[in-house]
DNA sequence: CGATCGGTTGAGTCATCTCAACAGAGGTGG
DNA sequence: CCACCTCTGTTGAGATGACTCAACCGATCG
């Protein structure tokens, strides 16, 4: 997840979006979309965060992914979306029609370019696949802090809280919270508050991240 | 995981592939890919079975899914493949040249096509890591038998080992094989030799799969 | 007929989960 | 300004599901 993978850079689908979309605000905690939802938008984070998220029968719940300002989100079903999605603070988000966006289509660019965020999106449900099966508690919890301190430099924030990362590692909140302190308590991490952190040792949180 | 939802009915994509593509045969355990390497085949599953999976490092492996006759694959990502591609068995496939089939997207059927495929691949990506994430072994293996039985009618024959259920499911061999013989004891499945099995209580199957 | 391969079974261990108590930050009202 | 409450996160103790290591079993093959 560096940030060309995420392409933070604007190309034509995040132009296409700005150019023909529509603003909106959104509280902490509001639903953008529900799963089994038909697909109407397809959207591009300005501010806040988000997250997909999908909801067992009994109240499991397992995060796909998290978005942040530049990234698109919305892609990533045909008819209808198997994810929801939740506005993971205050959000603003610009709208962009699906219909609309696929009418446009002689643009090969355009074309182009919603191909590759597709294309992203299924890499990176790929790379979540290895560490949901194969990583142990403490490399999923690495692999997180990794991937979110590549998208900022220094300090970084986490976007989301405790119960949202536990929900993307596929582990407990309790497990998240023991493995953080473990990892301040090797020096690879530092915290300040709660969400705010420094990378102390990037080689060791590498390693860790397997 | 349903037999439209695999799209096994022929479609423009898979028209294409075998109007244009070149045929090639292929022993147990060959290799059609490996991960990192340029994509430049689309697959068509004329006989046998594949599976797609993902090494680190140390030896894990993640095995993404598993494709039977009439199923496309290694469509799964931009310019380099994220996973590899194993034959499961003897096989028999089409190769469609991906610059080909991108030649031809005048062809808005073929595109709309090869988009519903993309799409596809994405949700049982998603699927598949809410069961990495958040099933237990019993529901995970539940889940798989389900979704063989599913894609043939009366008796059904599990395409691949108990290696690579193991793989697919993050769990061990050991774990895979308990719990199929406790499936058995339960009267939920049925087997006939390693890999052909009945479902003789379906709705208990579907329950436990959660 | 022995070797090999894939699968099963058993015993003990360990990572993660569960349940429960606790702690700090922030908000609210008296 | 303080007492209280709620919300989020941390910590502890014990339970447990899945893993590890090892033996065993049956089928297949040379």
């Amino acid at each position: 997840m560096t940030d060309s993978s995420r392409q933070r850079n604007t190309d034509a689908l995040v132009a296409a979006i700005v150019q023909m979309g529509a603003k909106r605000r959104l509280g902490k905690d509001a639903q953008i979309y529900a799963q089994g939802e038909t697909a109407a938008y397809v959207c591009l984070v300005v501010t806040g965060s988000v997250s997909t998220s999908r909801l067992m029968s009994d109240g499991r719940r397992q995060v796909g992914d998290f978005y942040l300002p530049g990234e698109v989100f919305g892609l990533e079903t045909g008819e209808t979306h198997r994810f929801s999605a939740e506005a993971l603070r205050p959000c603003e988000l610009i709208l962009g029609n699906r219909a609309a966006l696929n009418s446009l289509a002689e643009d090969r660019e355009l074309e182009r370019a919603m191909w590759r965020a597709m294309s992203r999106e299924l890499d990176r449900a790929q790379e979540h696949l290895a560490l949901l099966g194969r990583k142990t508690a403490c490399e999923r919890v690495a692999t997180l802090l990794a991937d979110v301190a590549s998208r900022s430099d220094g300090a970084a924030d986490l976007p989301m809280g405790r119960q949202d990362m536990a929900d993307y590692l596929g582990l407990t909140i309790e497990t998240v919270s023991r493995t953080l302190t473990q990892l301040q308590g090797s020096r690879v991490v530092e915290f300040a508050g709660f969400r705010r952190f420094r990378v102390s040792n990037p080689t060791a949180l590498e390693r860790l991240a397997a």
